[in-house]
RNA sequence: GUCCCCAUCGUCUAGCGGCCCAGGACGCCACCCUUUCAAGGUGGAUAUCGCGGGUUCGAAUCCCGCUGGGGGCACCA
């Protein structure tokens, strides 16, 4: 396969991987997938000053939750490597010898002050074209090169050709872009520090690392003639291009902190689902044919395509974030559901103890009734608390008492749902003999179904909120629903 | 200022000249199921396809202008 994909995924470690950048780092990572190629994960630390190595290590954490697994990159190499850009100095430099060499490149010698007050009078006197006026373009080579080597402070700038014309890019999620070369000033690839910018070293390493497709950020879009520019001198081929909208917080703004949760990290500790919150973000800005919304990772994986992106930017809405939880959730088996959520959310509330064992059939039939009442892992655990309560420590609602329970007659109705109960042996204790016994119970007292099954509730459970009761009341067993009705006789009235 | 991008229900989107007085999903409402809450089922409201001009027998779909959003123009990424 001669022209194999390789894509990439390049984030900066200058925080923590947010929703954007995750998006981003998903269709690379189905993209590559879906067309047997290579995904790369590469560390954009050009930036020293608000790199962090933290942060690198957070970036690589959220991506193993997230399942994007990467074929070359931090921790698993690859022939390309290293795959830290602090780690490629060399070849930056290597390359930028290479332009100047060539012609390609040449030193610049304003300060910063010069650069400055030239911006300034480009401003002042209304020039369309407000970039850099060329000043060092024209120094002789040999005089250049006499003053580099006198220690003269520079910076390295590209020479984008006199006679270029219009830069053309075919984006795939765009389609045909052009901007004039004229437009374009020669700007830095290198810094007097000796450290390479962002436009070339990304380059030289997507030019070296064989990188077929980029996919990145809309605001990367302006930038992309910049970067041609930079691939022509090299002499590199120059990759499709497929430039993906923003995510919008609610107010159609970028989303920042005041949106709520940007990172990755913080959706995961909230209890999502790394499955869900995967094809949440793959539809936000990508469809599949447009009626299809649950689309487990392994049909991401073979289904997707460019040309499916969108281009309109998208509003992040956690409504629909949730209800795909939800429903990840539920389509769950039983066993792994309690497995899975309901355990480990009850053993985080400190209802269950370290290693407690249960009868694999009684907790499925717990996670049974209790799974579709779950849309957040944590939910599993308020749910089933009652069942794990004992007489003793349930906690009874006080509202749920004094509406359902602290009522004149109420007494009476425990009274003779403890009779009903008791009359139901241990071995018969079992939802539909339950059901059975309960059912004749609001005739008999002349009472409203709703009035005695509501005591009998708040008795069991301490809310008017439960599963349904006869399978709760099978799952908590004989003997504890007749304690809590002891307990619960002396607050109804 | 200048260059570039974007524009269909509140939100994510389908639509690439007739199948669309616009389809799906979330959310919302109603009903059904029901001893509660969910889940599930059924039905419903919500889009003059940003605006104005063209082209065409016919436009959400093509062209032009405008408006509104967003991004780039750094020795940030």
């Amino acid at each position: 396969m001669a022209s194999s994909v390789r894509v990439r995924f390049a984030p900066s470690p200058t925080g923590k991987l947010h929703i954007g950048g995750a998006r981003t780092a998903i269709y690379n990572w189905a993209f590559a997938r879906a067309n047997h190629g290579a995904f790369i994960l590469r560390i954009d630390d050009t930036d020293p000053t608000r790199s962090t190595a933290e942060n690198t290590q957070v970036i690589l954490r959220a991506m193993r939750w997230l399942g994007l697994d990467w074929d070359e990159g931090p921790e698993v190499g690859g022939p390309c490597g290293p795959y830290a850009q602090t780690e490629r100095m060399d070849l930056y430099r290597a390359a930028a010898e290479r332009l100047l060499a060539e012609g390609k490149a040449y030193p610049c010698f304003c300060t910063p002050e010069q650069l400055e007050a030239d911006r300034a009078a480009a401003r002042a006197r209304k020039d369309p074209f407000q970039g850099y006026q060329r000043r060092c373009r024209s120094i002789p080579a040999d005089e250049a090169r006499a003053r580099m080597e006198a220690g003269e402070p520079c910076t390295i700038r590209i020479k984008v050709p006199e006679d270029r014309g219009d830069v053309v890019i075919e984006d795939a999620v765009h389609g045909r872009v052009v901007f004039d070369a004229k437009e374009l000033d020669d700007f830095v690839i290198f810094r007097s520090d000796g450290t390479p910018t962002y436009n070339f070293a990304t380059v030289v390493d997507d030019a070296a690392m064989g990188i077929t497709h980029v996919i990145r950020g809309d605001d990367h879009l302006s930038n992309t003639p910049r970067q041609v520019m930079v691939y022509e001198a090299l002499g590199a081929p120059v990759p499709v291009f497929a430039h993906i909208s923003m995510i919008l917080g609610a107010d159609g703004k970028k989303l920042s902190k005041r949106h709520g949760a940007t990172s990755v990290e913080e959706y995961r500790d909230a209890g999502y689902l790394s499955d869900a919150f995967v094809n949440y973000l793959a539809l936000l800005g990508w469809s599949l044919d447009g009626e299809t919304t649950i689309i487990p990772r392994d049909v991401l994986a073979s289904r997707f395509s460019l040309d499916r992106i969108s281009k309109n930017p998208a509003t992040f809405d956690p409504k629909k974030l949730d209800w795909m939880n939800a429903e990840y959730i539920n389509r769950m088996d039983d066993a792994a559901f309690a497995d899975e959520i309901m355990l480990p959310a009850l053993h985080e509330a400190g209802l269950i103890e370290d290693g407690a064992e249960f009868d694999e059939a009684w907790v499925d039939k717990l996670a049974a009734i209790v799974k579709p009442r779950t849309k957040m892992p944590a939910d599993a655990a308020s749910v089933a608390a009652p069942v794990f309560a004992t007489a003793e420590t349930l906690a009874y609602d006080e509202k749920a008492v004094a509406k359902g329970l602290a009522k004149e007659g109420m007494g009476a109705v425990l009274d003779a749902v403890r009779a009903a109960l008791e009359a139901l042996g241990a071995g018969d204790w079992r939802a539909e003999a339950i059901d059975a016994a309960l059912e004749p119970l609001p005739e008999a007292l002349d009472l409203k179904k709703r009035v005695v099954f509501q005591a009998v509730r708040v008795a069991v459970c301490g809310n008017l909120v439960s599963p349904p009761l006869g399978e709760t009341m099978e799952l908590i067993g004989r003997d504890g629903c007749l304690a809590r009705i002891g307990r619960a006789r002396a607050m109804a009235l």
